[in-house]
DNA sequence: GTATAAACTAAGCCTTGGCTAAATTGTAAA
DNA sequence: TTTACAATTTAGCCAAGGCTTAGTTTATAC
């Protein structure tokens, strides 16, 4: 796979780990599973490799946690998502398709191109 | 894989074999795996494939050709491609990131964004 | 306190996309 | 024309990420 393939499944995980957190409290297989959209065997597989690669920690049937690696990345990403999803919808997309679409891209720009999305909402702004 | 992913690295290789015929008149196998950063029989495999699901034909030991299908979608992707490169040099990255970026890019934006993005151009150039 | 349902794990299979090593075919030069 | 080299294919391996089916564990409700 290219590069940024690696990282993508990593990134969505963690960023949705740390999310069903701060909303839920904690982290359950059900639900990652579930806002995946990939059943719980396949969400199982997927978080043992992440628990492999030190990016969560979790005890068996019990919930699962961001190691500080994973919560860096998880922060990481979650920051070009919004950054991505905000400049879309300033372009004048609609919410649904910068929903959708940013979810993508975000593991596409680089940060040169990130700070000419910011810069631009900031003149679009004024 | 997630929906997008399914179809990349066939938009990948068809708009790169497009591009083979057009500028050396024929696209062969040992050219399109090193573009593509991988060895031959890696190419060959996904080749297979591409011909199994009708987007190229070619004889064993010749040159690969582009079905109907594999050249409308090569001329779809090409097309997305300029505008998402083009776009981000029109909003200040570099050539040589708005490249990196465009090419994993294109495969995340719908018609809506490339729309918005082809509005800003547009407004740019005027 | 036990039965039942929900959550999770285990096992096994598939496809894609990587690789190496080895065999085959095509082509060009001696 | 033969020989050698380049291009291609074949075979076999691996990891990731998907699935289903079946078995365990945990939690809940009675």
């Amino acid at each position: 796979m290219r590069e940024a393939h690696k990282t993508e499944a990593t990134e969505d995980y963690v960023e949705l780990i740390d999310d069903l957190i701060c909303v839920n409290g904690e982290a359950r297989l059900v639900d990652v599973a579930s806002r995946m959209g990939v059943t719980q065997p396949t969400a199982s597989k997927t978080l043992a490799r992440l628990q492999r690669d030190g990016y969560i920690s979790s005890e068996p049937y019990r919930s699962i946690f961001l190691t500080p690696m994973g919560k860096s990345l998880a922060d990481e990403s979650r920051l070009k998502h919004e950054i991505v999803f905000e400049f879309l919808q300033t372009i004048g997309v609609s919410k649904e398709a910068a929903k959708r679409d940013s979810e993508g891209m975000e593991h596409h720009v680089s940060d040169e191109t990130l700070k000419a999305f910011k810069k631009l909402i900031r003149q679009y702004k004024s």
